[in-house]
DNA sequence: CATTATGAGCCG
DNA sequence: TCGGCTCAT
């Protein structure tokens, strides 16, 4: 359960917006033939036509459901389109999906802190946008609201569809609300113009829930739907729990909103509140007896974090029935095919985020034949992560054989596998900016390179660094043993989470900024030639190798200016620049990382290396917090 | 051993 | 920190 939080002292706007069928529709834009018509999405339509992962509304209206096999669907929607999951290696791949939730993520960005929640689900903070638009043109003001702000729909309102519209706007316009009902029909007005932009950008629909915390806007956006939005009044809070089964809400759907039934008699979430906070916290534990004590009450603190792309990457398959593995020769034909996948997926990372992955984990799911005790399950491993698809395969191959050791006894060895997947985690910026590379170039220690200063870079100039200071030349392309291969790029950096590549194709990304350059491509920069020409000249790049023009001039005039500001924090969403200097972590030789000055060690190590991090204070300090009423205005 | 593939997060 | 487990879609 989340840890149970305080509700912040002020009202917030909390938006969640939910993409409508999302992988029907990123079809239905690839096919817009099948827009209109029942249409399914389905894997691996060899066995019982294949399992719904997503099933559009017309389908929805024959009785579809997600998860019935393809063959099922077809009996109850004969004319049902069943349009099968791209597959790659072998396996399904989600690329174009977690693409085209980017690029939602890159529109519903811009208004507020954005919390990517899964591939298509995001939560929005418009706390300030709301709070700015209630002070500059609140919507009594608003001289016409738009059609799609007055087709929501706000719980507690009559909602007599003929004359909904006129009662919302009367609600949206009232001018002796609730300063906290007054934010919520902004939040209203700005979450529906962002819907409307998502369509417009994307053609993608999705509904959405407006309420002051995470837990009611989730159970708002899923009321109404497909694209619709729906407002959770504070005054209808109390209503909206009593009758809500515990299984719906969210977290409660699986043992513990079991045990809540079964065990205290509990079946809506309004039942809840009979039960003392300690009677709660006997049974679940502080933490969780806290938060249900909670979200009876409509309470949720949780912040919406800062975070547009994921905290991991995995790849998996199963091996459902007769298909499970039993040869080491097919594990590692899978591994192989998975690490592939992988791979290709935190390289894509580190070019477009400039993020490193630093743990490499091996799930798999086994069986033993004859053997009473193999209810075992097979352990899971984990290890460094190297990048290059070659690396990652091997040590997935010795991960499995080390959890395969210790699956199998001695003596009765008969194993199957059913299930295989990699993932990689500890994804962490790549350090730059503030620090020390870009400190060092900009003239504070120049001898201690001085050495080495023959080889590498052949120019002569030397510019001056914005403080004046030359701007010291450096090999430090031969002291990193760049190779070709599989390359780690370490230009533009970012030390803010919010300024990371959404994708790749530019979408709807035309108008915002380049951003400045990272460390070691800005000593580039400040020297009078480009990384182009450098990887040009150096016969060593691959064809992936690539700088834009554009993008380094708009860098070369902050340099210019003297702006050396690497850690501010922009305002507007900032997309990454596409110089890329591409480069091999693997390929840098750790004898060579030693001869560096200190300070560039430590970064490069950092690249190569989690930071330690100082553990934040996480522990509410106070039991008592979480028994302040429900604030009311 | 037929709800897959992928995520996030808590706990010991 | 790692590995196990839960929950979600």
């Amino acid at each position: 359960m989340p840890i149970p939080r305080p509700a912040p002292q002020a009202a917030r706007v909390i938006a969640h917006v939910d993409m409508d069928c999302f992988y029907v529709q990123v079809e239905q834009r690839k096919k817009p033939e099948l827009r209109g018509l029942p249409t399914a999405v389905v894997q691996y339509n060899a066995w019982k036509g294949g399992g719904l992962i997503a099933v559009g509304y017309e389908a929805r209206k024959f009785g579809v459901k997600r998860s019935m096999r393809g063959d099922e669907a077809k009996e109850v929607c004969p004319d049902i389109q069943l349009i099968q999951v791209p597959v790659a290696r072998g396996k399904a791949d989600l690329k174009s999906y977690r693409d085209a939730g980017s690029e939602v993520v890159s529109i519903l960005s811009a208004k507020g802190r954005c919390e990517r929640a899964s591939i298509d689900e995001v939560y929005l903070d418009l706390t300030d946008a709301a709070e700015s638009m209630l002070s500059e043109t609140p919507p009594e003001m608003l001289e016409s609201i738009e059609k799609e702000a007055l087709k929501s729909h706000v719980l507690g309102l009559t909602d007599d569809g003929k004359e909904n519209e006129e009662n919302v706007r009367r609600w949206l316009c009232q001018d002796d609300a609730d300063h906290e009902d007054k934010l919520l029909a902004c939040g209203a007005i700005i979450v529906s113009q962002l819907r409307i932009q998502v369509l417009e950008e994307t053609q993608f629909t999705c509904s959405a829930g407006i309420a002051h915390n995470k837990m009611l806007a989730k159970l708002a956006s899923a009321m109404h739907k497909p694209a619709q939005q729906t407002v959770v009044p504070t005054s209808c809070v109390k209503d909206l729990l009593a009758s809500l089964p515990v299984k719906k809400m969210k977290q409660l759907g699986g043992k513990l909103g079991s045990s809540l039934q079964s065990d205290l008699g509990v079946q809506t979430v309004g039942d809840l509140l009979q039960f003392s906070v300690e009677k709660l916290q006997e049974r679940y534990g502080t933490n969780t007896g806290s938060w249900l004590w909670n979200i009876a009450r409509g309470i949720s603190g949780e912040e919406v974090e800062s975070r547009l792309l994921p905290k991991s990457h995995g790849c998996g398959k199963t091996f459902p029935g007769p298909q499970a593995l039993k040869s080491i020769a097919s594990v590692e034909h899978w591994l192989n095919q998975l690490c592939e996948e992988l791979s290709e997926r935190i390289q894509y990372d580190l070019d477009q985020n400039k993020r490193i992955a630093h743990t490499l984990t091996l799930h798999a799911g086994a069986f033993m034949y004859n053997e009473k005790e193999s209810q075992r399950k097979f352990p899971s491993k984990s290890c460094q992560l190297r990048y290059g698809i070659a690396k990652m395969q091997e040590d997935a191959k010795k991960l499995f054989d080390s959890g395969l050791r210790d699956f199998v006894c001695p003596h009765n060895n008969r194993w199957g596998i059913t299930s295989l997947s990699v993932s990689a985690s500890k994804i962490l910026d790549i350090p730059s900016g503030t620090c020390s590379i870009s400190s060092f170039f900009q003239g504070k220690d120049c001898h201690s390179l001085s050495s080495s200063g023959s080889i590498g870079f052949n120019h002569d100039q030397s510019l001056p660094s914005p403080s004046g200071n030359k701007i010291c030349t450096t090999p430090m392309y031969d002291m990193l043993q760049l190779r070709p291969s599989c390359e780690k790029i370490c230009d533009g950096h970012d030390t803010s989470k919010q300024n990371k590549t959404l994708d790749g194709r530019g979408t709807s990304l035309k108008k915002r900024k380049g951003k400045e350059p990272g460390s070691i491509l800005r000593y580039f920069q400040g020297c009078d030639f480009s990384a182009k020409q450098v990887f040009d000249g150096s016969s060593q790049m691959n064809s992936e190798s690539y700088v834009d023009l554009d993008a380094t001039k708009h860098q070369r005039r902050h340099l210019l200016c003297g702006d050396n500001d690497n850690d501010r924090i922009h305002e507007e969403q900032t997309m990454p620049t596409r110089t890329a200097w591409h480069l091999n972590v693997e390929d840098i030789d750790p004898s060579v990382i030693d001869e560096l000055p200190l300070e560039i060690q430590r970064e490069v190590r950092g690249w190569l290396h989690p930071p330690k991090r100082v553990q934040a204070a996480k522990h509410c300090s106070q039991i008592t917090q979480y028994f302040l009423p429900a604030k009311k205005s």
